[in-house]
RNA sequence: GUGUUCGUAGCUCAGCUGGAUAGAGCAACGGCCUUCUAAGCCGUGGGUCGGGGGUUCGAAUCCCUUCGAGCACACCA
């Protein structure tokens, strides 16, 4: 389907060609003065200057095309040349009919879906997830289930940090601590017990531990060096070992993310590109793309049109060792081979623009990726605190994601029982728990995707809880108070099957069919600008007009039963635009809160 | 220093490629439950859009300048 306002456009672009005028004038825009009109047009004004002409004269012209338009009930041109539109019932209701009986509402599919992985989460195994990892998580969720949405191929990626110093570390902490381990004995050759040697908190605790001795002891960081080393020249112990702490951390990672309604498509890592890099530097050398600088090998990617210093992207330490440019460049490389991607996307913080700048023109650069591969990072703000400054715990440290889900929950649940109180209705235990999740959930995600990706914001865990106004608690009781009028709509014997939506009776529903039709064309912004903050704003335009109907118009009392069923259907339509828009922003609704 | 993001109501933020009276939420105050969930709805007060220039019929939006804040600037990831 088209769009609404291209529709109302293509309509006006013909008066402006029938009155002799270019016919690019006529971009139609929703009104920002909804108490004088439903759409205009300032093309004239535009115009103005291109034909001499006074602007008012020129919305004259053009508004006595629209006449007997059957798109505009009303074209009115008005001082000093604005033209105030309003449609036709029959136009509007044509076109949420037309909404109804599709899929996903009007939007239409790409001509040419795409391919695309997306990379994000990043978790670094044997280690705990912190509110660091939440804004990945939530958004690059987000940004993946917009894509799939408007009709691409999504491939998601963990890309685990799973590689490098910090495994050496813990191999070698582990081994001071168990040294009887087959493992570390180089001349066992027997099979390696299938069960790992240490729990998940274990891991937990054992990182932090190392990484402290590592600084104060040079031995001991010598030998989480060489242990590094056997890890990645292959040792058959340490290898088996590493595979223990991945499943281990994989495992829980798992339930973590399942928790936040997040899933992956691959559980890759840093690790799986490691055996490609030797073959990528040695065709960046062959090649003449890389040279030494400084005894480090680089890649130059200044561009001609730079109006700052872009350093070149390092390839290879001065000591040969490769770094996280080399393994992200490699994994390029990889899934360029593997999947052909037509876009790849990065979610990570935003002080990693630069760097990431670097790489992309890297790869261009050297053909890693072909010259219309899209590539595309998005850089998130800081989560920060009331203060201002990145979020932390009361005693100041970097909290768990999980305590900060807990807390959440405890405060979502403890509201809902004080409100089934003073309501006087029995909150069942079991099902308020249940209820407090998902409401939990929504409050946090819908706290942060309502932001700029791009924009630091404020995490304050009462205004989530408070779940007043622009939260996402307000939009799940939206959809909640929908589901219970449908649900007695079926109970009195309605069919909602046989509902059919009506010509709008008032004004607040008027306002609510116009903001449904605007899904088509948010859904698509969303996707091209990467911005679920959209959609965001759009659930709670779309929630505002729907409470103001619901206020104004008693459905289930209705007498008109062609009446009643018209509204019907529109309720469901609209529950079922808001549903589809939290689906893709990563959390659901529940049928009672 | 160079680059970059930003500065809008007491607080947290919207304002799309310039358009008619700058919008929400929170906080404050006042109304609305014998009717579909009051976690709601309606209303009141509150703004030199950081400052100064410029372009334009018209600027929060575009350009310049200035002040202020955050972030990044090759052997970390």
């Amino acid at each position: 389907m088209k769009k609404l306002l291209d529709m109302l456009t293509e309509e006006m672009q013909k008066a402006f060609e029938a009155a002799g005028y270019d016919g690019a004038l006529g971009r139609v825009t929703v009104s920002n003065r909804p108490d004088l009109c439903e759409y205009q047009c300032n093309g004239a004004m535009a115009g103005a200057k291109q034909y001499k002409k006074a602007p008012i004269m020129i919305a004259n012209e053009v508004a006595e095309k629209l006449a007997d338009s059957k798109v505009f009930k009303e074209a009115a041109a008005v001082a000093p040349g604005f033209l105030n539109l309003k449609v036709t019932k029959e136009f509007l209701l044509d076109y949420v009919k037309g909404m109804k009986a599709d899929a996903k509402f009007g939007l239409d599919m790409p001509a040419q879906p795409k391919k695309i992985i997306i990379d994000y989460g990043g978790p670094n195994v044997a280690k705990a997830l912190h509110v660091g990892h939440l804004r990945s998580a939530i958004i690059g969720e987000s940004v993946k289930r917009i894509a799939r949405y408007v009709g691409h191929e999504v491939i998601s990626d963990i890309h685990l940090g799973d590689w490098g110093q910090p495994m050496g570390l813990i191999i070698h902490e582990l081994e001071l601590r168990y040294p009887d381990l087959p493992y570390f004995d180089e001349s066992y050759t027997g099979e390696y017990p299938t069960e790992p040697p240490f729990t998940i908190a274990e891991l937990e605790e054992i990182y932090p531990t190392a990484s402290g001795k590592s600084k104060e002891d040079a031995e001991y960081k010598e030998k989480a060096m060489e242990a590094t080393f056997k890890l990645q020249s292959g040792v058959r112990g340490h290898r088996a070992l590493w595979n223990h702490i991945i499943s281990v951390s994989v495992a829980d990672l798992k339930r973590n993310y399942a928790n936040l309604n997040v899933e992956f498509d691959l559980w890759k890592g840093e690790s799986d590109a490691h055996d490609a890099i030797p073959g990528m530097v040695q065709y960046m050398k062959d090649e003449g793309y890389a040279y030494v600088s400084d005894g480090a090998l680089v890649v130059d990617v200044k561009e001609e049109t730079d109006t700052k210093e872009i350093p070149p992207c390092m390839i290879l330490k001065s000591d040969g060792a490769s770094l996280y440019n080399t393994t992200d460049l490699a994994t390029i490389q990889l899934r360029m081979e593997e999947y052909q991607p037509d876009k790849l996307i990065y979610l990570t913080d935003k002080r990693q623009d630069l760097y990431f700048e670097q790489i992309f023109r890297c790869a261009k650069k050297t053909k890693l990726v072909k010259p219309e591969t899209e590539l595309l990072h998005i850089g998130f703000g800081t989560m920060n605190g009331k203060d201002g400054k990145p979020y932390k715990t009361r005693q100041g440290g970097v909290p768990r994601l999980e305590n900060l889900i807990a807390e959440i929950n405890e405060e979502m649940l403890r509201k809902i029982k004080e409100n089934g109180e003073t309501k006087g209705y029995h909150v069942d235990e079991e099902e308020a728990a249940k209820t407090a999740k998902i409401v939990g959930l929504a409050a946090i995600k819908y706290g942060d995707l309502s932001n700029q990706p791009a924009k630091d914001y404020v995490f304050d865990i009462d205004r989530f809880t408070s779940f007043e106004g622009d939260t996402g608690p307000y939009i799940l009781y939206t959809i909640v108070r929908i589901k219970s009028i449908l649900a007695k709509y079926k109970e009195q014997g309605g069919d909602l099957e046989a509902a059919q939506l009506q010509a709008v009776q008032n004004e607040s529903e008027k306002a609510l069919v116009m903001e449904l039709t605007k899904f088509n064309s948010v859904m698509e912004a969303a996707y091209e600008e990467s911005a679920p903050n959209k959609i965001c704003a759009y659930i709670y335009d779309l929630a505002n007009e729907f409470n103001r109907f619901y206020h104004e118009t008693p459905i289930l009392v209705e007498a008109d039963e062609a009446k009643k069923a018209g509204w019907v259907a529109l309720l469901e339509l609209t529950r079922d635009i808001l549903e589809s828009c939290i689906d893709v922003l990563g959390f659901g609704a529940p049928e009672r809160m």
